[in-house]
DNA sequence: CGCTGCGTTGAGCTTCTTCAACGATCGTGG
DNA sequence: CCACGATCGTTGAAGAAGCTCAACGCAGCG
């Protein structure tokens, strides 16, 4: 079966016995979505969970004037929507293809069950949701205890990894979807990257960053620093 | 054992056997903190996680220049710093007594043997953390997407659960702390509460805030209103 | 009794959003 | 193949929300 190839290199399944993927190939469905097609929305019956083989999947929540804050953005191999599984309600955000997308779906009691017969499975699943935490864990205190400028030197230095010397970033998404993820607006996001420019601590040429100084990005990002 | 007596009646660990009580009683340690005390520190290697048999914990996050953020409060039959557990890293927060309190600890290790022989135990633990996983989107969503009024409402119609004639609720915190719970400060929490005093949505009453117009508290914690 | 932490209020200021306008790019249908 | 609309990105000007700083009353506790 063709999908048991996909499902080896997911990491949530690592460790899995082949009849264990031939179960998973059992009671998953392969889903198509085209970029911008809606997958499911907030209080929609939470139902299943979902992996993705390719595309990506913007987790989003909206605000009754139609704000947009991205949650999560997850790409290949990654998943989403576990907490509609283990808590037996709907789901608290919305889901949308951010790409033309391949998903698998899997149907929350298949899915558990699967997990009470397999440890592994269970502690896979701990070890993402956890994961999953400690990402909003920092999303919060972003939110909350930092301003624009120092969200945004973090996120950058994020993408260019641990790595002293990743002189070159590529934004892995729109602006727009940049600011909404960073829980701001596109004109502002737009000044600030403006203004990191002028101070020399990256240099802008379209979707790629050149990082310039990284030190300088460092305080901005621990809130040491002020981008006057 | 004592503990066994307390260890009935955490929601995390139900649905367990006589014999899984006492296999965690073995593992658990007790320890007492006075208010005040630090449990530990973000940074810290994370060795196991927490259960309060009585009292409560602060935990949260702490910018450099000393304002905190409250991520979560657990109390009596709570857990924290699950992620620990998982993530075989470091403390993602900080925790320290909010009261004088009681709690168990269990070390990651023996910990994880006991969920890898225990289906119920590993389900029981998913949906505490897809619970915990859900409030912290909602708490993305305020901060991001609503204004400090909107928190606030949202806040006093979540303390008077959801019965329509819950009159009186009682802040179960200082305001002080309720503030960096709702990602503010003291001084705007308390022009806010004046505020809705003034417009007869609250009365306020010490730590007692009677609800007088519930459907205006709505409007305001869903974003349709503004706090003029 | 004094001290410390809590709560409130005022004044000024910073940051960010809102509103508006405009250029560029891209995909699509005529 | 070109033209059009839509989305994206940028910039300016004005306004709002919340933070900082400062002062002060008040209560609890050693």
């Amino acid at each position: 079966m063709e999908l048991v190839k996909h499902l080896e290199e997911i990491s949530l399944f690592s460790g899995l016995t082949s009849a264990d993927y031939d179960e998973l190939a059992m009671i998953a469905t392969d889903q198509e979505f085209r970029r911008g097609q809606t997958i499911f929305n907030q209080g929609d019956e939470g139902v299943g969970f979902y992996v993705i083989l390719n595309g990506r999947v913007k987790i989003y929540k909206v605000s009754p004037d139609g704000k947009e804050q991205i949650l999560h953005l997850p790409g290949p191999g990654e998943t989403f929507a576990e907490v509609a599984v283990f808590t037996g309600s709907r789901y608290p955000a919305h889901a949308e293809a951010a790409d033309k997308s391949r998903i698998l779906f899997f149907p929350k009691s298949s899915f558990i069950g699967l997990i009470r017969n397999n440890p592994s499975l269970a502690l896979n699943m701990l070890a993402a949701l956890s994961q999953r935490l400690k990402r909003f864990s920092n999303m919060i205190e972003a939110l909350s205890l930092k301003e624009v400028p120092g969200r945004l030197a973090a996120h950058l230095l994020y993408l260019s990894g641990r790595r002293q010397d990743a002189i070159e970033v590529e934004l892995d998404m729109a602006k727009v979807q940049l600011a909404s993820l960073l829980g701001t607006i596109p004109e502002t996001l737009s000044r600030i990257l403006a203004k990191m420019s002028k101070q020399d601590l990256i240099r802008l040429n379209g979707p790629v960053v050149r990082i310039l100084d990284r030190q300088g990005l460092t305080d901005l990002a621990s809130g040491e620093t002020r981008l006057s």
